[in-house]
DNA sequence: AAGCGTAGTACGACAGCCGAAGGAACGACA
DNA sequence: TGTCGTTCCTTCGGCTGTCGTACTACGCTT
């Protein structure tokens, strides 16, 4: 089983998680399932992974937390939602990514 | 003037090195060179990144080192050497990165 | 009664990258 | 002669993102 290094998806979780959430808010478990449904179970994050990049976000303002009081049994879950911050920084990624992959691709013999 | 995140090579370093290694032995100075050269200066490793990676590869078996005696003047200069388990370290790197690659690119938008 | 799925938090460790700084040799240039 | 730039490498300490471990707590099924 093909196990993905975390020192090169490192710094792109964000990314991911912005991603999924320009669909429209969501909250941590749901975001780790679609990631792995996402990429056929090729990638599982970390929940702790997960979460702190939610904290790392919001404390950068890419995202916003607000809790859904609606929710039965008294269970917590805290929705995110990307920010216009957010929404540039993802953009600027995919620049990056570009440029990453140009990079690293001069070096990688298929 | 693009910078490159660090945390995205961060992992790959070691196999852009070993690439270069592939076509014979070499030394910081000259791979970092060739680094640049090869990316046409968008990827500038930094030297600390560089000899710690020298230090860390050697230790896990992926390359040897060597001085050379012959150099005038005193000089110290540190060859590094390929073996086979860098050479197979670094193939499995390169079909890791087809992987991570498609992970990722699910997550790019373009 | 045990286990699984849902949903999240806290703590501490590790590894790789990097800034800062230094050193020692050499050639060029002025 | 002095100083600058290039070559070549080293030590030290800090930061950041990831991850292992562990824990809470509810509801449903077996």
């Amino acid at each position: 089983m093909a196990e993905i290094s975390s020192d090169i998806i490192r710094g792109y979780n964000d990314t991911i998680i912005l991603y999924l959430l320009l669909d429209g808010p969501s909250y941590g478990y749901e975001l780790s399932k679609r990631i792995r449904a996402n990429t056929s179970e090729k990638y599982i994050i970390k929940e702790t992974t997960l979460y702190s990049a939610f904290t790392r976000m919001e404390k950068n303002g890419f995202i916003e937390s607000f809790t859904d009081e609606v929710l039965s049994g008294g269970k917590k879950r805290t929705y995110y939602r990307i920010t216009d911050a957010g929404r540039a920084y993802y953009r600027a990624k995919c620049e990056e990514w570009n440029l990453i992959k140009e990079v690293i691709e001069k070096f990688i013999v298929t």
